[in-house]
DNA sequence: AGAGTTTATAGATAATTATCTATCTAAGAA
DNA sequence: TTCTTAGATAGATAATTATCTATAAACTCT
């Protein structure tokens, strides 16, 4: 009957056309953001690009952001976990440096 | 003596001009990222964009997304909490579009 | 080898949150 | 007014996680 069929199209439908960005790669560029949306780690960042050569140890965190080394190391390992750091051991100490190239494609995401 | 100041430059302490940034000002950009870096809601921001004028309302998005309606209403919720989603009222239905120049101030924090 | 320093890991805890079901509110149609 | 549909809210739960203390591992220097 003709109002059922009115009734139908009234009803919420979605569009047919509409799929959804694929679930992993909506999973894996959440990871990457997840990584970057944080406080702590946005200080890191900015630190870490502030310092020489773009690079800073873990200790010459600490002290600026007043937290324990540990929570510090495992922020970078969060950051170094998606691929936005990069660490290399010079005798004690570890430099970590940012990953540019992931960074601008994170800059690309909202082109 | 000598040897106690080379251990001292020896040891790990921050450069002198290192500030962090400001942790109101990271806590707010970790805000508006956060309510970017859920899979759940860059698909729905992806469908947004495909959608029909860039416009989608929440029972557009339950079929696709294959979530419950109070659960697409959250998401809705925090986005449109970070300033990322404009709400509109037409009829029964509330459509959703994107606040593209919060989110093109989203690439500019990467460049 | 032993002492001192830097970083990483393990384990615990408190806070956040993505999801669901159940219910309520808002708006239009009969 | 009553019914139907869309969206929001409340409350519960399971999973994630940022932080700490304690300890281990890696490295340097004597």
């Amino acid at each position: 009957m003709a109002t059922k069929i009115a009734l139908d199209i009234a009803q919420c439908a979605p569009a047919p056309g509409l799929e959804p960005m694929a679930r992993s790669q909506a999973t894996e560029i959440a990871a990457l953001l997840k990584a970057v949306a944080d406080p702590t780690r946005l200080q890191i960042l900015a630190l870490i690009r502030q310092g020489e050569n773009c690079q800073a140890c873990t200790c010459d965190l600490t002290g600026p952001l007043n937290l324990s080394q540990p929570t510090i190391s495992h922020h970078m390992k969060k950051l170094s976990e998606v691929g936005l750091l990069r660490a290399e051991r010079r005798g004690t100490w570890v430099y970590y440096s940012i990953n540019e190239k992931l960074w601008s494609q994170i800059s690309q995401l909202f082109d």
